[in-house]
DNA sequence: TGAAATGTTGGGGCG
DNA sequence: ACGCCCCAACATTTC
């Protein structure tokens, strides 16, 4: 047996505060290892967004490892092994994944490890605290946010201190024959060259997402608890593709934040974004416990629910061309820049569920295919949240109106402007509802509805009392 | 992590 | 001066 460890790296692409990873260059000489993993994905592949950042990520973290890092494509579960026998490795590690198909993979290869000499390093690196962590006194778990974070998160052991990045990694030697592939060869990239424009939004990797906590830290967190509703203040952190992919660990984050010397920082804001962190933290321990998540609605009395199925709706909303401002300005960011600001998020689901009467899997399926930061866990616990049939979920009457939330919370039109131009000469009073305006002010604008913007594609106030009389049906 | 309908109050205009 | 109406502005209830 030669004193080769394998990393792993999955959802974990940093060296610093990696356990699994540190402890593997503890125990021999690194073979840093990434696999495209389709086959036991199924459906629940990445989409087209996933997999532009996934190619620029292994490429900077290739950098990190100075060239080192080994690529292949196929079934992890006969992968690992083969690779494992191939170099007479004396551990493989990796840090744990929490998505029910991963959970079973990854369970698979322990334990065909476990009948061998080869052991394996399984560490928690992607969650404050792994999901079976979280529970209620009676050992059941949380079904509400709010007890969730205040009881069981801020009350349980704290986050583990992050860990420098390992200095002086050994490298071992790689074998010709072991069946790495290039990166170009995992085909990682669309056909369209869609993923040009996404580019320039974003710094990709481990510095990346160390800049974008710093950005947040300096400009964003101080105001966060209300200015985190502002689509166009930088009020967010934007961390959330960083998160996703590992190149931050939530660790890191959570400790930036008890070491904030800027006391002028209110503690309810940094309350308020620690609570976010712990959203994601939720949405994991849902999916753990209901590994249906993202197909079954939670709450079985929606099972039977009819959905409207109109492709051209549809159609509309995925192309921001809906004729509600709002609306097509949050769906035409999310094209441009793979984000979305999360209140308008919130404000885009609602339309589609409960002014279109859509069911929330189509808008899940687009935002799996279009966000950079999609997640499986967070995706689908948040569209369950929008459609009501969540956990905690918003009570079925709580129906947004676009326009006044376009007139709350973007109320110098800023966000709007800046994603659907041809809107832009509108005067603020007309900006959220151009279909209210008089046609001299359209002209002067230089707006025509149903030409150079769509009229609204569906009546809001008719559209809203349809979905309180189908909802209120189901209570 | 709503919105709309309904109810209440109080100031000002006006006969 | 007084009563009446109108209607913001705010509060409460309902979906």
């Amino acid at each position: 047996m030669s004193d080769i460890a394998i990393h792993w790296f999955r959802q974990d692409l940093r060296l610093s505060d990696n356990p699994a990873l540190a402890k593997a260059v503890e125990q021999g000489t690194l073979l840093p290892v990434y696999i495209l993993d389709d086959d036991n994905a199924g459906p629940d592949a990445m989409g087209g967004a996933s997999r532009w950042w996934l190619h620029e990520a292994l490429g900077v973290l290739n950098d990190q490892l100075r060239g080192h890092l080994r690529l292949y494509k196929g079934d992890a579960r006969t992968i690992i092994p083969q690779l494992a026998a191939h170099y007479g490795a004396r551990v493989v590690s990796w840090t744990r994944c929490y998505e029910p198909w991963r959970m079973a993979r990854d369970k698979a290869i322990k334990d065909q490890f476990d009948a061998q000499d080869c052991g394996t390093i399984r560490l928690n690196g992607s969650l404050l605290w792994e999901p079976w962590a979280i529970q209620k006194q009676d050992g059941t778990p949380y079904k509400v946010f709010t007890p969730f974070f205040r009881k069981g998160c801020l009350q349980a052991p704290p986050p583990a201190a992050p860990m420098e990045a390992p200095d002086d990694i050994a490298f071992a030697k790689p074998q010709e024959d072991d069946g790495a592939i290039s990166l170009g060869e995992l085909s990682l990239l669309p056909a369209v060259a869609w993923h040009k424009q996404l580019a320039p939004h974003w710094d990709i990797g481990e510095a990346g997402a160390q800049a974008a906590l710093k950005r947040f830290l300096d400009d964003g967190l101080n105001g966060y608890k209300s200015g985190r509703d502002v689509p166009s203040q930088p009020h967010v952190s934007r961390l959330s593709p960083y998160l996703h992919w590992g190149h931050i660990s939530p660790n890191q984050i959570w400790h930036a934040l008890d070491d904030l010397e800027d006391d002028a920082i209110p503690d309810q804001d940094v309350d308020h974004f620690r609570s976010e962190l712990a959203w994601r933290e939720f949405s994991y321990s849902l999916l753990y416990y209901n590994p249906d998540l993202t197909k079954e609605p939670l709450q079985p009395k929606f099972a039977g629910f009819e959905w409207q199925d109109d492709p051209e709706m549809l159609s509309a909303w995925q192309k921001g061309r809906t004729g509600i401002p709002i609306v097509d300005a949050g769906m035409r960011e999310l094209w441009k820049t793979g984000y979305m600001h999360n209140r308008v998020r919130m404000i885009v689901a609602s339309f589609l569920i409960k002014n279109l009467h859509t069911d929330w899997r189509e808008g899940e399926a687009w935002f799996w295919d279009t966000l950079v930061d999609a997640d499986l866990a967070n995706n689908a616990a948040s569209w369950q949240w929008v459609a009501g049939c969540g956990a905690d979920a918003a009570p079925y009457f709580r129906i947004f109106n676009p326009v006044l939330q376009a007139e709350k919370f973007d109320a110098d039109g800023q966000y709007i402007r800046h994603y659907v131009p041809e809107l832009s000469k509108l005067p603020n009073k007309y900006l959220f509802k151009p279909w209210v305006a008089p046609k001299d002010i359209l002209t002067e604008a230089g707006v025509r509805l149903g030409e150079t913007y769509p009229a609204p594609i569906i009546d809001l106030k008719a559209s809203r009392e349809a979905a309180l009389d189908a909802y209120k049906a189901l209570s």
